[in-house]
DNA sequence: GCGCTGAGTGAGCATCTGCTCACACGCTTG
DNA sequence: CAAGCGTGTGAGCAGATGCTCACTCAGCGC
């Protein structure tokens, strides 16, 4: 009845006051969760009182031993994925159950895309980061820190106007401490007001280096900003209403790193693309591992020429959204 | 208060005859599990009775749209997979906690590699399969088929004694069927009483084709053997205890796919290695993606042999075996 | 058209769980 | 060395949950 505990003679996890009911803890989970016990069987058969397997209990789900995810029905989800990777040629697609608040949105799929990176980031890898609310969301889940050798590099300038975590420096620092890992930020600014100015910035030589150290990333974690009005790029002032209303007027439905492109994915071509401080539209395609996110449901055409323009590998989105971007695509 | 439901207009997932709650089923789940209501409220805010609250939240588990799992605490397990990555040139470590009972502890192991599978499989994959109670666990664990086209290939022949889903042919068939893929299996012993027979059944026009096409998977799912009397090739009849014992001699501690190699990771050489109906160990040093599942703890050298000999690319194992494996490589 | 069958529903109860609270123990501090 | 503080413990209770059991109603056969 009562096994053993399983000899683990080895120091590696016990070097720190690392909590000494790690064990227990995962053995009650493992038997109130897993077998089905009741927590009265599991205090007599571990000689615990009741009271005392609740708060193991507690500490469990907290700790992050005990992980309850609620998925997309797989009958429907695995569809959709399929249907998304086939289409566009993406290497995985994350989707997410809808959630009727905006915020509970962005926090889900941020969750996700921070499964991601946990599950994929290794030792030496470089991420490029883009700007905005849901990647600014994605280093509030990566939950304990793991210990990977990685950087995080800043795509894309900043804008002084905003500097509530939607900011890629913000961005960039916030995860390199969540990963222990170390951040290469970007003293400038996302837009400049003219070409020349934005030549003074990419020529000066940090500005390049970290720039040239983007480039070279071998993850990208972006958002997929939309054209309108209401866009983040508008409100937070690189842009002017008329400037984006002319960039619709070339077709332009949505941009990645301030590079915008139309319903098909082409590149639209405009003064705009010259005054960009960040990696170019080429530099994203050859990075092999390009996480797009988008928790807006009404984001439907940029996430649809996101997707066609080639740049985006990994799609992590909600259901909504996903089957908003196939009924475009046409392939309902 | 009552949130509409979220347009999806497009007929994915609605095809077939799709259960209709599937959308409640995912409310109800994410209103209790995520944000901690009550059932009771729960069941007040979508106007529903309580007991039918609990009944969809029990489907809901059953479908798989909760998941529930417990892990290794990440204080612990992401020192140690970090710990094996480094020391072995690893590409990924999967641990789960360990279990008092060894059907359990395979239960779990095997759950950890379907989910892995599940994960990273895409269309096109080929799946070399090795043999083995833990591989043939896996299929188990895949749960709701996924509609992947990918093929599955023997890379081992079977044993005629025993026929308990333990044959690569048998887990070949019943990986297909749970990823929806094709099965390519290998009408052949997997040990033959002569190098002369040997040969006889690899230049057999089917033998030669399916090795051949496992050869060239991109893919593989592997168990690790051990050296001792006791192990799966002897008691599948395939060696007699003394050629065993020979092996053991020359530094044999454990088997893939029928090489036998020495705590180094050093292939060891003998009249074996001339009988075995196999992939060869350099046809699986050249597939990018080689997983490897051991769940007992008492494999640990064979475990170690294995990393060093630079075949496995994935390890999927539990907490005590891993540790096991660290302190023996001296790096506890 | 009528009755039968069976899945699905909500009341009621026994049980389980979460929470509060008084208490004991160990550790620091005067 | 003693007092004070704080964390952790188990009793007790209110509320939440799981379960059984009549009951309803749609679907089907006679």
């Amino acid at each position: 009845m009562t096994s053993r505990s399983g000899a683990p003679q080895i120091a590696i996890g016990r070097a720190r006051g690392v909590d000494r009911d790690i064990e227990l803890m995962t053995r009650v989970a493992s038997q109130y969760y897993l077998e089905g016990m009741t927590q009265e069987a599991v205090a007599r058969s571990l000689r615990l009182s009741r009271p005392k397997v609740g708060r193991l209990l507690d500490r469990a789900r907290m700790t992050g031993i005990v992980e309850i995810t609620v998925n997309v029905h797989p009958d429907i989800g695995l569809q959709v994925e399929a249907a998304l990777v086939s289409e566009f040629g993406l290497n995985q697609v994350l989707l997410v159950n809808d959630q009727s608040d905006e915020a509970g949105q962005r926090a889900s799929v941020a969750r996700a895309a921070a499964g991601f990176l946990k599950r994929h980031l290794s030792d030496g890898d470089v991420v490029a980061l883009g700007m905005g609310r849901n990647v600014g969301a994605v280093p509030d889940f990566v939950g304990t820190p793991t210990l990977r050798a990685a950087t995080f590099v800043s795509a894309i300038g900043g804008s002084p106007l905003v500097d509530t975590g939607v900011n890629p420096n913000e961005i960039c620092r916030r995860l390199a401490e969540a990963f222990a890992g170390t951040a290469e930020v970007l003293y400038a600014p996302a837009y400049a007001e003219t070409p020349a100015v934005r030549d003074a910035f990419i020529n000066h030589d940090d500005v390049r280096d970290v720039l040239e150290r983007a480039r070279a990333a071998n993850v990208a974690l972006i958002g997929i900003g939309n054209a309108r009005d209401d866009s983040a790029v508008v409100r937070m002032g690189c842009f002017s209403v008329a400037e984006m209303r002319r960039l619709r007027e070339r077709g332009a439905v949505g941009d990645i790193l301030g590079s915008f492109f139309d319903a098909d994915g082409h590149a639209v071509v405009d003064g705009i693309g010259d005054r960009v401080v960040a990696i170019a539209r080429a530099d994203l395609e050859a990075i092999k591992c390009v996480v797009a996110i988008c928790s807006e449901r009404d984001k439907g055409e940029a996430v649809l020429g996101a997707l066609r323009s080639g740049m985006v590998k990994v799609l992590v989105t909600n259901l909504s959204t996903a089957r908003t971007v196939l009924e475009l695509s046409g392939r309902a």
